[in-house]
DNA sequence: GAGGGATGTTAATGCTCACTAACAACAGTG
DNA sequence: CACTGTTGTTAGTGAGCATTAACATCCCTC
């Protein structure tokens, strides 16, 4: 039915097996987002980053705010999705937790730029961008919320809810302290600071 | 040897008692750049928001970037001069703990537009001023540490100042669960989350 | 080897915006 | 009431920047 290629049926250099300059853009629009924020960042220094001039992004893309929507789309995406994941695999509650917790400090320690990113920017993207992210973030935090409701059944959801957006800023503080740590022991004291936050949530810790 | 007035030497109609203006100059930039973002606001944007056009501003600061210096240097420097006088005042390091953490929740709680700029921003500014907020915020954390230091013998102090940055994390988390809570729940939450993250650090808690 | 699509390049174009100039109002002081 | 300093106002001015136009290459297909 068709040649069994992507939209470029490019080849034999191996230049182009599909879309790589479309992902290095990607790439690199998340790294010096990071860097320097959105307005911080100019066409211009978007081709550079991948070793072509400015207005040659806008072959791949319809513009700068499109970029931008793609980045923050995807890592709400994966994050949600991933979560989605954690939890149907995960044996009970407490299985679920540790869960989120390991895959959501895997992807802050592996990622620190989109985390950087994520939640800064949204106030630039385009209306359509923008309630698609939250809708994803609103689904990521119920998947927590859902284990530490059953976890913490006294505490009422706004207070679940409040103690998910805690621990989130406690595990995406790693781009705040760079390098001090291993990125196993990073990892291990996030696991252990995370777990002991969102466990005390509820004044009476012990069992009911 | 003056005539016992501040720089500006009006009265009589109450509308200048002493730099009025430029107070209110500086709480409409930290709201309106921990909306926007310092690039996402503009001159006039200032100038409106105090009821005045935007070059009116250059009555009162050298720029917009000495406005952005001016209010992270203030948040800065009240902090950390807090954190000093509380720890001062604590019996213990359990109560230095306890008091730091009251503090700050106290601080992020009221003033969140400030909490929102205070990191966010650090680049947009000048050399000299970002040195001078990077110095009140390492005292400020060195504070953290030191307390913790006494609480958590065990512990690195690479360990304990990543502890402290990411209880930061989660402490700063107020501005993305807006209004669930009251203000009071919200503060007792935090207190706790934030007691147990800190303590949750050493891998084996008990004694020795 | 001509045609065509994908991808780049350089040169506009037009808007936004920080900052400056030139001028006005006004209060307190001699 | 002239004098002066403070604070505003309305028009520039010039730089930066996203986007578009017009024009090259290159590769693949026929």
């Amino acid at each position: 039915m068709d040649a069994g290629q992507g939209p470029a049926g490019h080849r034999q250099t191996g230049q182009r097996p599909t879309g790589e300059r479309r992902t290095a853009i990607l790439g690199a629009a998340a790294r010096l987002f990071a860097a320097r924020g959105y307005r911080g960042v100019t066409i211009d220094d978007l081709g550079r980053a991948v070793g072509t001039t400015g207005p040659a992004l806008y072959r791949h893309f319809p513009g700068k705010e499109a970029l931008l929507g793609e980045v923050l789309v995807d890592i709400s995406d994966r994050l949600s999705r991933r979560g989605r994941e954690l939890v149907a695999g995960a044996g009970g509650p407490r299985d679920a937790l540790e869960a989120l917790l390991r895959g959501h400090i895997e992807f802050s320690l592996d990622e620190p730029d989109l985390i950087t990113v994520h939640d800064r920017e949204l106030g630039n993207l385009t209306e359509e961008d923008r309630s698609r992210v939250r809708r994803l973030q609103r689904g990521y935090v119920e998947e927590w919320v859902g284990v530490l409701t059953e976890l913490r059944p006294a505490s009422r959801p706004a207070a679940l809810r409040a103690s998910v957006h805690a621990a989130f800023g406690l595990l995406n503080s790693t781009p705040h302290s760079r390098g001090a740590l291993s990125r196993d022991e990073m990892a291990a004291l996030l696991l252990r600071m995370g777990s002991a936050a969102l466990l005390a949530g509820d004044p009476v810790p012990g069992p009911g």
